[in-house]
DNA sequence: CCATGATATGAAGAATTATTCAGTTTGAGG
DNA sequence: CCTCAAACTGAATAATTCTTCATATCATGG
């Protein structure tokens, strides 16, 4: 999935030799302990050079402002999660409706818990730089994937399949985050896992459709 | 419910005349609307001032920062929001759990979905201003009001009420609020908020519990 | 109608921070 | 080893914005 951002947030060029790449690196990685450790009000350009290593000069070589670089380090970031759900929607092409969706509410469950600090950091810095535009990309991505893997269900009837899908997809994306954002961890929220798929198996199990 | 914030949070001092009163609404009424209008980052304690009609003193007289306008500001709204829901609480004791999970579902949707701008807006300074705490207190309240409304269900059969509780109000709040992201409107919307009660009333009634 | 505390004013001060650019260093290919 | 483009440097600039405070006006109860 190649960059495709709107010409104003776009990088300024790429990397060309070795050491070039190695410093955009450092930038992103700088970026997000920054925004894990102090929130994007707190990140300025400066820190984020001196903590990469590099001068400020060097940061604008590939980005033509800060908003740019913010931009880039999570458009990778939701590049990555989507790969992820994809590739689960792909590994369970055919399989039965109700195993797909316990398959695809753990991934995600799993993309959100694994580093808790560094999605709740990148959150919102979407949020704070009104990127929400690389979230829509995001959903229409699995989105896309969702909707194929289940036209593909064993037992599919093919029956109202657009709707069930949007309720499907809003119903576990949303129930996931609003979990993970009121903190549920352990039993609360290996319990709240399994509740889910059993409301989202029951949906799919119900008589009158 | 009286403002309890963090002591720097707090307003330096309350409205005791009436034209007082005036100017703190007419601060409350600015705020808002620059925040839907050019967002938080575009949002100058001047700008606020001058479109309430006031000047920037005025304003440091009630409030002490940036940071305890913006607070106070969400406080009143995530109060008003909160006494929504736990009237239509009160308003369904001893109903049929199915009956009180949809009701639940209208009012909260509703009051995402009246003034969509404001809560978008309002919802995105909470975050950007740190002030998730305003966000579980609010949790908090609404969770209690809607434990005691299920528990008090005619069709209640009292097993695993904290559980079930806690899935089905983290399902709707995260359904709801995720549907709204995604721009849901229309035909669209009202099939998501049928399914939504559909999804519920079929897990309320699974049989293997 | 007077005294006093409440309320309002807004120019000035202080601080922060994004961004540039003229000049230096590095590395790869010939 | 030489050349040239790529990469890097960081002090200086320019702009913005929060917050204060000395001063002025208003409203209310005695």
């Amino acid at each position: 999935m190649i960059s495709s951002a709107p010409q104003a947030l776009k990088p300024r060029k790429r990397p060309q030799q070795r050491r070039a790449s190695a410093t955009v690196d450092a930038i992103f990685e700088a970026t997000i302990q920054l925004l894990v450790k102090d929130g994007l009000s707190q990140l300025t350009t400066t820190r984020v050079a001196e903590r990469a290593g590099v001068s400020v000069g060097t940061m604008y070589q590939y980005f033509p402002h800060k908003q740019a670089l913010i931009y880039a380090v999570n458009e990778r970031y939701l590049d990555r999660l989507a790969e992820r759900v994809e590739a689960t929607c792909r590994e369970w092409q055919g399989n039965p409706a109700g195993d797909m969706v316990e398959a695809l509410i753990d991934t995600y469950w799993h993309t959100k818990t694994e580093k808790p600090d560094v999605t709740r950091a990148l959150y919102r810095s979407v949020v704070e730089m009104d990127n929400e535009a690389l979230i829509s990309a995001f959903a229409v991505r699995t989105d896309a994937a969702i909707t194929a893997m289940l036209a593909s269900a064993s037992d599919n009837d093919g029956s109202d399949a657009r709707s069930n899908t949007r309720t499907l997809v809003t119903v576990i994306f949303g129930a996931v985050r609003n979990s993970f954002e009121r903190g549920h961890s352990g039993e609360v929220a290996e319990d709240l896992r399994r509740q889910l798929v059993i409301m989202c198996r029951a949906y799919l199990d119900r008589h009158g459709r």
